[in-house]
DNA sequence: CTCTATGCAAATAATTTGCAAGCAC
DNA sequence: GTGCTTGCAAATTATTTGCATAGAG
């Protein structure tokens, strides 16, 4: 998997530097969204500095090149998140202590689907995210 | 409607001073997520000057008094909407050209009591938003 | 008249940009 | 060696806070 994105990175002419290796790296080690100063802080924790400058533009090259994906809780940060093509799932964040549960639906696709023959809007993307309680926080 | 809103500022307690009136009228009018910064303008085109401090003071009020909603779009900016409850809906969002649809999902409710059926997370709140080509841009 | 709410200025926070020096290829 | 990338500093954008004064009740 980490290979696979240091390869694309590679692939579309960009150099493969060690901040962009390092972040790629924390990205496939991470399994819930991230914000460019949680990156940092857990390079940090590894006594790497890398500065937030980078942070921001190896995301934004993630970004780019499909690696990665925007998750938005509406909090004022942008977070960002591996893209597991098996994987596609939302998240449950726990307004109490700000835990992360993943939650798959079986029929997202298709509920997708029906929805874009109703339309003539032409969708690309969507954000689906769920806050509330987590079962210890209850 | 709009009424209703100034009725429940003052319910809450706050006084219904000119500012909180006037936004509170532009959020029954305008029947897309707006910034901050939108609110303010939208004002100044009628010739009212409100200071952007108090556009944020207001809306806050509003978010605690239920009576607008918070939309994020992932772009930095939060964005809010007056709290319609014939109508929930969600957003199609034109990446080219910025206009905002709406859509009515029949089933949501049924889809949502079933996915809190099958967790142990207490959902309070989703966020699900749309985005791609309207299609004029098509 | 009292106390909340506003406007203005300044602070804070997240993110972006400019530029000289470093390093991947 | 060449030119893309980085780190640092400064700029930009969104939002919040402090405080004296205006104005709602």
């Amino acid at each position: 998997m980490e290979i696979q994105v240091l390869k694309k990175i590679k692939q579309q002419g960009n150099r493969l530097t060690k901040p962009r290796k390092l972040i790629s790296e924390i990205f496939t080690k991470v399994k819930y969204p991230l914000t460019a100063q949680e990156i940092q802080s857990l390079l940090k924790n590894e006594n790497i500095n890398i500065d937030l400058t980078s942070v921001y533009r190896t995301i934004n090259l993630l970004v780019s090149a499909g690696l990665i994906d925007k998750i938005d809780w509406g909090d004022g940060r942008k977070r960002y998140e591996i893209v597991r093509s098996e994987k596609h799932h939302h998240h449950l964040v726990c307004d109490n202590c700000g835990t992360v549960e993943n939650i798959v639906f079986k029929d997202e696709q298709w509920l997708i689907d029906r929805i874009k023959k109703k339309i003539k809007f032409q969708i690309k993307r969507h954000s689906l995210e769920f806050f509330g309680l987590c079962q210890k926080c209850h």
